[in-house]
DNA sequence: GTTAGCACTCGACACCGCTGAGTGCTAACG
DNA sequence: CGTTAGCACTCAGCGGTGTCGAGTGCTAAC
């Protein structure tokens, strides 16, 4: 059958319809409210056809139609328009960037937070673990006389702190001392399989150099250790959970329970944001979606890169009834406000 | 009319019943159930004296009773007991407590996720802002060409990052130069009340030192003095909100969105856990709940200190209906706990 | 190809009446 | 005088019924 311009002009007053309503939408409503000229007996004999061919669906007999799958796929590849954003959005992303920027730890789960907000959905931000974390620079800086803190730069220049716990702290010349000499022998190092981070030997030199804080020595390293492997596993931040109780799709709690469970799981969430196509934002509709427990929602999803360095990915996750055009537009925002800012602190 | 003892195990018999169950319970029920050689008739006039006492409520004619907040506070006051936590629950604080002792930050953090797991409730924390911030200790760390560390120390001991990008970072020996003049400088410094940390003249002086660096100078200013009033603010990190959903007294999404949106206001949140009266651990059972929106549940909330030090408070919130020996204990577990691991650790 | 008209379908809603759990009251009992 | 059995009463919950209205598909006419 034949996809004619009418009956697209149809499918997308449909959809538009549905996604702001939520209820199926009749013919005769069409033809009021959308009038293109043609009665309602003629919109039934199309919306007939756009069933057939899988486009849209009857919930039951008497009712009015709403998209499937199917039309929303349609929908987003052909009908919908990326707008720009509006001055509060574009404001409420730049805002959250710039002030963040400064703790890139922060930054991803702080846009998450923006997004959730901004288009009223779930967002969940994924950290980018490719390799292994490897220590770019660490120091030790004084806190009290029973602690202090190692810090450490990865080469991804994440910062982490860790509290050091000892007898005896030693003093503030001591840990630069100290950081000095772990410096040389740790940089560029990482945990390997056995969990060891220092070349074999190495311990050693080390241990005589710190004849007198042997237990520094073990604290820091065990520190150090603690830092690695915890980076080196990935982490997944979700916001605006509570947001899915908007949507009436979910207003019984048994349904709104299980997208909470499932969105608990963060292996799954890891495994869903991962496998990123070659496109900027990828679009995954309903049944379309490998995870089960997910079927009844539509995700979008982008890779968050500026240059060649990856922030890791963003997903928004909703109803199929979700606003897929101001998603889209809000991921495309962030990245090109991300770039513009990373580029203008590197450029100088 | 007099509370006998009788009187007393019926209304322990209904709380603990409907703690389980969430049920109205019957005097049949009673008799059957926790059969103590008296029969349904006798419980009944009991119970309608209980009623008559307002300490327990018949929601509607043919129902059986449920406590109502009176009820419970005489449950509380009288009939509850602590008991000692379980393999399980004592195993998950204990680890969640090493785990992150050297975090302190996430600390409270965890500890709430972990409590919301064990009470199968929502948990609030909320950190120490008794006064300003104060440097304790600041070091520069380099990242790469285009940017380094600040890490600050505050005399709560709280470890801050704050990425500071320049045109071109200082290298290694510099920075720790520059560390060493600033902390003289700003060590026991606060920002006051126009923002500005250092003391009138200083800058003049920092500027001379810091010659062909004006701008790091600058920067580092900013980015002390950002972190310092993003300290000044009080912090609160609820968990567990899901748990909501778990309770069937939540189960119309109307009351879940109430609480889900009462969650989200900080201030009250804090103001809730801040007013800490002498007792160690405070119950506040629905109605008597000085917030509104929070009427329909209980408050269970204890300060969290360790010797002299604070961490802060934590809050545990469910129903009237919640499981308060459980939530005692574990509140009593937590403080108990971190105390210990606070004590070994200054202690040697 | 388009449209008006009509019969049909079916969910939503309101309105029964029944059932069963639970009560309060009363009278009898020890 | 407290306890108990018995009985009438209440009322939420549930399933069945009837009505209403939105929406459809089909047919015949334009």
């Amino acid at each position: 059958m034949l996809l004619n311009e009418r009956k697209i002009r149809i499918l997308e007053a449909i959809v538009n319809d549905y996604i702001q309503s939520a209820e199926p939408i009749g013919s005769r409503t069409i033809a009021k409210k959308y009038g293109m000229g043609i009665s309602s007996a003629t919109i039934r004999n199309e919306m007939s056809d756009l069933e057939e061919m899988g486009l849209i669906i009857q919930p039951h007999a008497s009712a009015g139609r709403i998209p499937s799958d199917k039309g929303y796929r349609l929908y987003v590849d052909r009908l919908m328009r990326r707008r720009s954003l509006t001055e509060d959005e574009s404001s409420v992303l730049q805002q959250v960037i710039t002030e963040n920027i400064s703790q890139i730890d922060y930054m991803m789960r702080e846009t998450a937070k923006a997004i959730a907000v901004l288009t009223k959905c779930t967002t969940v931000v994924s950290e980018p673990r490719a390799k292994r974390t490897v220590i770019r620079h660490l120091q030790l800086v004084p806190v009290d006389d029973g602690s202090f803190v190692l810090v450490l730069v990865t080469d991804s220049k994440v910062v982490k702190n860790h509290l050091v716990y000892v007898e005896r702290a030693p003093d503030y010349e001591t840990l630069q001392y100290y950081s000095a000499i772990l410096n040389s022998v740790l940089a560029g190092r990482s945990v390997e399989g056995d969990g060891d981070i220092l070349e074999p030997g190495t311990l050693e030199r080390l241990t005589e150099q710190f004849a007198g804080d042997r237990r520094v020595l073990a604290a820091v390293l065990r520190a150090a250790r603690s830092i690695l492997t915890s980076e080196d596993e990935a982490h997944v931040y979700t916001s605006g959970v509570r947001n899915i109780l908007g949507f009436p799709e979910f207003s019984d709690i048994g349904k709104a329970r299980d997208i909470f469970e499932a969105l608990e799981e963060k292996d799954m969430l890891i495994t869903m944001l991962g496998r990123n196509g070659s496109e900027d934002i990828e679009i995954i509709i309903g049944e379309e979606n490998s995870l089960e427990r997910l079927r009844g929602c539509s995700v979008i999803k982008t890779d968050c890169r500026a240059g060649e360095r990856s922030f890791g990915s963003i997903g928004v996750i909703g109803p199929t009834r979700m606003d897929y055009g101001q998603a889209v537009s809000v991921l495309d925002g962030i990245v090109a406000r991300i770039s513009a800012v990373i580029n203008a602190l590197s450029g100088g």
